[in-house]
DNA sequence: CTCCAGGCTTTAG
DNA sequence: CTAAAGCATGGA
């Protein structure tokens, strides 16, 4: 076990976990532990930094994207001198987008369309549960994220006997292609194409592609655009528009490479009622 | 009870 | 091309 130590201005634990990119992590002790894939750590404040715990200490720095300088993102959302994006970046100053698997993204984010929270993480810990290797972290077994392979084994009726409802031929699809032709060749495609493959998979529209392309892929300059990004638009933008592809194009061409981040304040500030 | 959730696919116009 | 119905499930 490993220790990373890091300060908690521009690393809450609170915030980067609560704010929705994730899934996978539950209270544990003073904090909480996290899930990625096949690894885990324990991540906590004390005295002012958030430490990590890990045997996988470099997975996790990564993860955590704490290579990035978050104070220049933070005056960034400041200086564009927007009311709502000023409260909301205040509100969420101890965010960091979250540098996750590109497979756990696609299919999380498939299972998150048209959800609640409570229930995605539901749906998401049995899958694991069903279909990812048992592992062991701080003398507890946790599950690995299932590989593609091991969810194209399964048929869609087995993912609506997880709860999954009208989703299960979206997973159960879009696991058996991505099992068969991968994903390496997304990688190193450019946003507009990365995502306009991404819209190619079952299930896959252009919210939950903004939020693969995101948090899966690193793309901060995807702004993907739900429920509670489209009330911002109307109630703190006085946006106009109704349908949500205006939306992410108004919102991506103000924001450019920072639109992610500012996307994430706003998310979590609307939610948890900070904005208005 | 109805309404809604980090929307998408399908069908109709 | 855009607009709207239908969709599984569970919490508020």
């Amino acid at each position: 076990m490993n220790e990373i130590s890091y300060p908690s201005e521009y690393f809450s634990v609170k915030a980067t976990l609560e704010c929705g990119q994730l899934f996978r992590f539950e209270p544990y002790s003073v904090g909480y532990k996290v899930y990625s894939a096949d690894k885990a750590c324990y991540i906590y404040e004390k005295d002012g930094n958030t430490i990590i715990s890990s045997s996988d200490s470099d997975y996790f720095y990564n993860y955590f994207d704490l290579a990035r300088d978050y104070s220049a993102i933070y005056n960034k959302a400041l200086s564009y001198g927007i009311p709502a994006l000023s409260r909301a970046a205040e509100f969420g100053k101890g965010i960091r987008i979250l540098r996750q698997n590109e497979e756990e993204a696609i299919y999380s984010f498939i299972i998150s369309q048209n959800n609640h929270i409570p229930r995605i993480k539901g749906i998401i810990g049995r899958m694991c549960a069903a279909l990812g290797d048992e592992k062991s972290f701080m003398g507890e077994k946790f599950y690995a994220f299932p590989s593609s392979a091991a969810m194209a084994q399964k048929p869609a009726s087995f993912y609506k006997e997880l709860g999954a409802g009208y989703r299960d031929v979206f997973l159960a699809e879009t696991a058996r292609r991505i099992s068969g032709e991968g994903i390496a060749e997304l990688t190193s495609l450019p946003t507009p194409a990365l995502k306009q493959r991404l819209l190619t998979y079952k299930g896959i529209g252009p919210k939950v592609a903004d939020c693969a392309a995101l948090f899966g892929f690193g793309r901060t300059d995807s702004f993907p655009v739900d429920t509670w990004l489209a009330r911002v638009y109307a109630e703190d933008f006085s946006g106009t528009a109704t349908d949500r592809k205006t939306m992410t194009a108004f919102f991506e061409g103000l924001f450019g490479e920072y639109s992610g981040y500012m996307q994430q304040y706003l998310f979590y500030a609307k939610r948890e009622g900070a904005l208005k």
